[in-house]
DNA sequence: CGGCGATGATACTGATCAGTAAATTTATTT
DNA sequence: AAATAAATTTACTGATCAGTATCATCGCCG
């Protein structure tokens, strides 16, 4: 992804875009930045009284549309310079801190109600959902072309949360 | 990863690796060919007896193991270059088949079996396994230095083949 | 109408990197 | 030991791309 192509993509040049951002890495925080706001809103819309995996299935259902939609990016690659910048980022770092904050609360609550594994540690709970809304599976199936969008959803959020192996 | 940094690796300079092999694109092929072979052999070493799921599982293991060691590459990306000159390699190709070939088998019989749930089509179990060996979330544990190599992949084989969700 | 400031595009710079050609060293043969 | 062949290395080329300086265009005011 170049800088001439997302000002093009943008309707406007590259020295215009240097206008708004200082850097590509700035352009890059801030649009992560607002995908981080569009989550938090997502995961604040939902109602206070279900089931905290409901919620919690509810937002990554969100994050797959998004992907679908291929407005999801990868993830920061655990050593790449962008990584290094976001973290230096306090608008970024703020953000991360508060969805995982709210996110690692209904984890918990579902691990107490039983309806999440606490064999899990919760970090590893919300590692995987985060990991789970850059599924490359999903991609596969997209290309297949043999399922519909909601299909493709449901087929990842099943196996996310239910596993592979057969419920008895 | 650039071809004097591998070359370096290797001991040699970038003109000598390029008497072997003609371009960076070949170099990668063989790369991941000679991990394709690795891992048809690894699957063919599983004891034939075993449970299909438990032979699924193993393979897996095998897998992330080499990615904590570091020699896992990332799937290639859906759009990529180097994807397309794989598809274009028959030896990638034959190998990518053969593995898919018997990885389908054993999904086939641990669904007939009752092991893995059969609501899944088996070909998006394969994508599963596949998308799991490079699954971030590995990353996310190697990096904050928690868990020791054994707990980290458990963790990772069990949310895979278990589910997030509790088992009652 | 004519200068003047802002907006935005064209054109450049420097760095990186795949791939190659020229040069240099090392081995071999007689 | 001289000549030559092979291996290896340094140095180059062309392309890409982030970031910037220069130049053109257009509205605005005298």
């Amino acid at each position: 992804m170049t800088v001439d192509s997302v000002a093009a993509q943008v309707g406007m040049t590259k020295p215009s875009l240097y206008k708004m951002f200082p850097s590509k890495e700035s352009l890059a925080a801030a649009a992560l930045i607002r995908l981080l706001d569009h989550a938090l809103e997502a995961a604040s819309a939902q109602q206070k009284d279900r089931l905290p995996i409901d919620k919690l299935r509810a937002v990554l259902r969100w994050a797959l549309e998004l992907h679908l939609a291929g407005a999801m990016p990868l993830l920061p690659s655990t050593r790449s310079s962008l990584r290094e910048a976001l973290l230096n980022n306090p608008a970024y770092v703020d953000r991360l801190q508060s969805l995982g904050s709210l996110l690692l609360e209904w984890i918990e609550a579902a691990q107490r109600d039983g309806q999440i594994d606490p064999a899990i540690p919760p970090a590893v709970v919300l590692y995987t959902l985060y990991a789970r809304t850059c599924d490359p599976v999903l991609d596969f199936l997209r290309d297949s072309g043999d399922y519909d969008d909601e299909r493709m959803i449901s087929l990842v959020l099943n196996t996310c949360f239910d596993g592979l192996r057969r419920r008895v």
